[in-house]
DNA sequence: TCCTTATTGATAATGATTATCATTATCAAT
DNA sequence: ATTGATAATGATAATCATTATCAATAAGGA
């Protein structure tokens, strides 16, 4: 994610801090800063030790309530890894799928989904469910790693 | 899942232990009769708990050691769920998606994925990643509970 | 600048999972 | 069927992540 890439997300994280009336305080921008700057997915955990090198680095807690904050307002959304447990990412708009290198963690989202509507649509036939959520994650080895 | 799936089930995971040398104990039949059984994900917990109507239940710590066996043995395998937390599932052969049932929590396996095949080609041909794993997960409402 | 109150941080409490180790039970060999 | 080596168990301690508590602090509207 570029330097401004993540600087436009940390903008619009504020904003929405704004409207829903939260205040932005400090640990709660030291929380999105680095959030909104990884390029692998992190967990609450991952968030508190990247935090420790700061110059007055949030309570544990902070970062919990923060990380929990973002979720509610739909600003992160969680990852599912082949390791078993998950991990925070700024949210995508839209409904787009994530693939994500198993060497260097990198994540890339997927632009364009019809074979996926396409299916869903074929499955709801088959099984008469109604189906209202899907998650898909494609899990590979980039180029930059298969080199 | 039918009473005689699940003893088809059982009866394959345990030749898996002996080929495997891992030996069969009352315990490990405790947990391996609970997980064959279920027609919902189970957590570690859900599995102790049901555990402690029976006669001997295992101890909890033999719940997490069977569970990270039938793991290690491919037998059951671990479902993400829109809550955030993993369940247990008995395994299904070669690679299926699986279609959950938000209200009742019933699973359902799906058949052909010609459909994903494709969209992970085009996928790799756009990315420069090689794919070589991937999670399809459905949720959706069961036509029974749409009734 | 003041004032209300949302937020923080330190820490206690909770809950799940893992490690430890003496005792028990499986199963291959006899 | 019995024996014996040792894998496995169960009770519990240790660890680790997450949540709850509450007095002190700081954000931001008036």
């Amino acid at each position: 994610m570029s330097a401004d890439q993540t600087s436009q997300l940390l903008s619009n994280w504020k904003n929405s801090l704004h409207q829903h009336g939260y205040r932005v305080t400090r640990p709660r921008l030291q929380v999105m800063e680095i959030v909104a700057a990884t390029r692998i997915p992190l967990t609450p955990q991952d968030v508190y030790h990247k935090s420790l090198n700061l110059e007055s680095p949030p309570g544990i807690a902070s970062v919990y309530r923060t990380l929990e904050m973002l979720d509610v307002l739909g600003l992160i959304q969680q990852i599912h890894q082949p390791g078993g447990c998950h991990g925070i990412w700024p949210a995508v708009d839209g409904h787009k799928h994530l693939l994500m290198c198993r060497n260097c963690g990198q994540m890339q989202v997927i632009e364009g989904n019809e074979e996926i509507t396409e299916y869903i649509r074929r499955i709801e036939e088959d099984t008469g469910y109604e189906v209202d959520e899907h998650w898909l994650q494609l899990f590979g080895i980039c180029s930059e790693c298969s080199k």
